[in-house]
DNA sequence: TCAAAAGTGTTAATTCTACACCCATGT
DNA sequence: ACATGGGTGTAGAATTAACACTTTTGA
């Protein structure tokens, strides 16, 4: 079984989608040296000698966004290509990143070559994001759309506080379909562990105040909220 | 973003699952050399400097098994903390592989010291796999659980032909819970596009002579055939 | 003839879907 | 007053879950 151990440079890149004016939009970073230079690629860089996988990721989010904590983020999958980097070997380890629209409160980005681009734009656009950046996107927008599903990860594209209003347009964003607002209201309020009301309320989305909810601790909804 | 590239040893690992005499079971092989010498390990090994991340997953399977169809393969997920290999830091790329009761027809097994283990032996068991093969196996386990649900992956753990009562034992192998094998009937055999019935019966389950089929080429179920 | 597994029918409970309709606010 | 989104009620359709019953084989 054992032979030799060619040596491989191992990078993470993150896929961090939010919902900005509407639109799902992911972060992309303008690459500033060869190769692909100029191109847009997702944020991303070497895993460090000592350092976790996880904790890799987490530290190039931080590095591009400032932020340290209030997002979700979980391993999409690894693609290893024989020749996906033209200077070597490299295996990417590609992660999933949600997180609620940063506009405000962006703190720490010393990219300034950084942008919010919708993912539906960037996906039909004939300009190629850099390596295999438009696979792992397309991954990551199947993975997180299969996720609302039956998971409760919808909340993570919302504030702290949300209403029901606003998780509902979270789903239609993300799908690209209506849901029936008096329904939705319905199975979201009534799903035990999905929702923890709060005791406050808002008219931020104007009409009638509206129950602000936070997350609840619930991993899967079953059965799922809406059936896609 | 770029600095160095400091190099790391790649394999992959194969979670290889079937189902054998009423057992959920994964195929072990013991290692022949440090470190963790004389345990049982997942099949694995080094990804050659060519060679694709899948290409290498496939390879290791046919090494093991003598297989190069007949199953089914998906990443799993990569594991890279920093001492998981005491000799040098090493990246593994796991993959999940499905295939029907391999007793028979086993080929070029090189590894004499390849065993199937019931799963859930294993981890109860308190000697431990080598490496943090343990904590791969458990996630390998819920993936399959959680993809039987709303995929038509069960039909990978059958033979090419099957009748819908062993259809139904894989579940209730895999899930450790029983169902009733006349709402199952009904809702596998009307499911449109998960099963191609052929011509044929079979009387190999004892009883009345049950219909044969073959796997459909559906990817999802929508609804899931059972619930959890 | 009996046991065993396949396969069909039926019914009550639950859930889904599509609405009608009222509520409480900002303008 | 009215537009806007929040929230509740309800009825028909569809699905689920539980179980009676018939069918076709091997022993």
């Amino acid at each position: 079984m054992d032979q030799s151990h060619p040596p491989f440079a191992v990078t993470v890149d993150v896929v961090l989608l939010t919902i900005r004016t509407g639109d799902l939009s992911v972060l992309v970073v303008r690459r500033g040296e060869p190769p692909y230079e100029g191109r847009w690629a997702l944020p991303g860089g070497f895993v460090r000698p000592d350092e976790d996988l996880d904790a890799a990721a987490v530290r190039e989010l931080r590095e591009e966004t400032g932020l340290s904590s209030g997002f979700h983020l979980e391993q999409l999958r690894t693609y290893g290509a024989p020749r996906r980097d033209p200077r070597m070997r490299t295996v990417t380890v590609a992660y999933l990143a949600l997180a609620p629209d940063l506009s405000a409160p962006r703190a720490g980005t010393d990219a300034a070559d950084a942008d919010w681009r919708p993912v539906a734009t960037l996906l039909a656009a004939r300009t190629r994001l850099a390596f295999d950046h438009d696979e792992i996107l397309r991954d990551a927008l199947d993975r997180a759309r299969a996720k609302l599903e039956y998971t409760p990860l919808a909340t993570a594209f919302c504030a702290d506080t949300f209403t029901i209003g606003e998780l509902r347009r979270v789903y239609e964003t993300v799908w690209g379909t209506s849901i029936d607002p008096r329904n939705f209201h319905r199975k979201a309020s009534k799903t035990p562990g999905f929702l923890v009301p709060t005791e406050e309320t808002t008219t931020r989305d104007g009409g009638r105040p509206a129950q602000l909810f936070r997350r609840g601790s619930l991993e899967l909804l079953n059965p799922p909220l809406t059936r896609g």
